[in-house]
DNA sequence: ATGCTTGCAAACTCTTTGCACACCA
DNA sequence: TGGTGTGCAAAGAGTTTGCAAGCAT
């Protein structure tokens, strides 16, 4: 099995090996070529992709890697905080972001699109909202908005 | 602090037959006795069934009726808007919620619950956000606050 | 060297579908 | 009666698992 290659197809603004690596070895996961590959791909695809998305994508570049492993990865990288997975009404298949820091929703309900969402105002007005009105029997971490809607062209 | 929306609030009674089958016609739907079934019970389950619990507690009446059809009906009552489906990170498995009104949830990450939680406060105050903060290019309809945390005892 | 990871394929779970029969309007 | 809805069983999609062999540390 062959060590990453060098991508002269990838895109400017991606992290390099060494960077992925750090990246793994700080949440406490082995750095092997498929995390690597995987880590890559996840932050590479746009939207919110699908295990079969990113095994797709990762197949381009290693063809031996299984859908199987990407499953594991995927459930290894949500376990150690490096990746989330998105809440979704639609459809069958779970679907993972890269983005983990805190931010909110678009659901398209024409388009069936989840679009990311942030802004620290709102941000700021939940936390305030939650910190004035305590919740009882219940500590919150983390909010994410779920703002249906249709596009406006 | 804005006023609230009025929020009359009607304890889950058990609706009789004739509620049940006055519902489904408003929806358009025929009045099959299984769907009155499946209405009824998705009504008096607590929580946020899945298929397959609406499809145990409609046996116990009517041991004929078959899973699949408990999801062809929770599909159409879903198209009807008489039932919403519950996003969710966690589980495989499609949860439905017959609470139509507008609410939000708490998603304990120890145990894996999901627990309804309504603030008109909280409401008015997000509604009131994006009165002034218009999003661009979309029309936001309808707004639900997912907060991970977990339970106090 | 050790123990975590991987690939493979089979098993599993959840959901959908096709079709003949049954039923509501 | 006509057109929908239902039951059944099989198929399909998505995900998990067990294990032998392969790597990272």
């Amino acid at each position: 099995m062959t060590l990453l290659s060098d991508h002269s197809h990838s895109l400017p603004c991606q992290p390099d090996q060494a960077a992925l690596r750090q990246r793994l070895a700080t949440a406490g996961l082995r750095a092997t070529t498929q995390r690597i590959l995987i880590l890559e791909s996840l932050l590479l695809l746009p939207g919110h992709p699908t295990a079969e998305q990113v095994h797709r994508q990762v197949v381009l570049t290693e063809p031996t890697v299984s859908l199987g492993t990407v499953y594991k990865t995927l459930d290894s990288f949500v376990a150690a905080g490096l990746t989330k997975r998105v809440a979704s009404t639609e459809g069958a298949c779970r679907r993972y972001d890269s983005d983990c820091t805190a931010h909110h929703h678009l659901y398209c309900t024409d388009t069936k699109e989840i679009i990311d969402y942030s802004n620290p105002e709102l941000d700021a007005l939940i936390r305030t909202f939650f910190a004035t009105h305590g919740l009882e029997n219940f500590q919150p971490h983390s909010f994410s908005l779920h703002i249906a809607g249709s596009r406006i062209s």
